[in-house]
DNA sequence: TTACATCGTTAGCGCGACTAACGCAACAAG
DNA sequence: CTTGTTGCGTTAGTCGCGCTAACGATGTAA
């Protein structure tokens, strides 16, 4: 019989006792700070009509070159049969060219444009707000330990997750 | 003043200034590790037959006492129109009692059961298991400071969404 | 009474993660 | 040359989660 709080008719919260189970826990800290993190990147991308695939699209080009959609594919961690839409739409903005490899048919090789590169510079200043508003309760030493710490526990879960196959 | 790189036409960035921004973005970060801790919770607590709002549903039970629909909606953050669901499922397993409120005829009362306490506390193992397997690659003073952090991050963005409406 | 707020419930949207299956092209082995 | 395997782009569809809209029934205040 747990008679410690009654709360037959009107708990309200008001202040919480802290037996915490529910909020210390990381999978729900981390559930609820992205669905934060990608609310407010969402709302931000949308106002630059893009959306979080298109940055990371755009991006990986940027940095590492042209390449094929499965290429791009891994390198962002977009599925391949999501890359489909996200390079539709990219096209059709003219920020990215689409065109047939002549060294292997069955490849499209993506090349990003120079507008798409205007665009990308464009959403990383959004993305960079975003950052700081997202991190904004955070010290600067913490903020960087901070994506220190998710850095690793992510390379140490993909790394994991590419050596089951 | 961020006197760096100007990049009014042609934001040239060869090496000055392309980290992988994609790599080290909250965001990013926040997603991919989100997506790998939920697939694990969701396998763990699948094996026990159980979700993710079973559980928040139960231990807020057992943490504040029984309540309304709606007051477990607002302590777990789960939507008034998933929770129905949620207590079905619940209900169906005899986990939660639902009864009509005597004092309030819109209301349900709902109650875990004897059952229902020994069901959490095995979820309770379960999530212990995986939250230690989430933070493996940490060190037990980073694992705390990363879960400090987060829930500092996680209070300050429920604050201040709790003040808009 | 009138007006408004709250509750449980149903239905549905949008998005992100993921699977299945197709047809096509490349390539290596027999 | 055929055959099997593998990788490619594409279409379609599943599932769970977060969230909105609306309903009827009930409670509360003007």
């Amino acid at each position: 019989m747990t008679s410690r709080a009654e709360a037959a008719d009107m708990p309200d919260d008001g202040e919480i006792k802290t037996p915490d189970r529910l909020r210390r826990r990381a999978s729900r800290l981390l559930s609820q700070m992205t669905a934060q993190s990608d609310r407010l990147t969402n709302e931000g991308l949308a106002q630059a009509d893009a959306r979080k695939w298109h940055y990371a699209a755009l991006a990986s080009l940027q940095e590492y070159g042209p390449g094929s959609q499965a290429t791009l594919s891994r390198r962002t961690g977009i599925y391949r049969s999501d890359m489909v839409a996200v390079l539709n739409e990219l096209a059709e903005r003219g920020l990215v060219e689409r065109a047939p490899d002549p060294g292997d048919r069955r490849r499209n090789v993506i090349t990003i444009t120079a507008q798409g590169r205007r665009h990308l510079h464009c959403l990383d200043k959004v993305l960079d707000d975003l950052h700081e508003e997202l991190l904004a309760p955070l010290l600067p030493a913490e903020r960087d330990q901070f994506v220190d710490l998710l850095t690793r526990l992510v390379d140490h879960h993909t790394q994991q997750a590419h050596r089951a196959p």
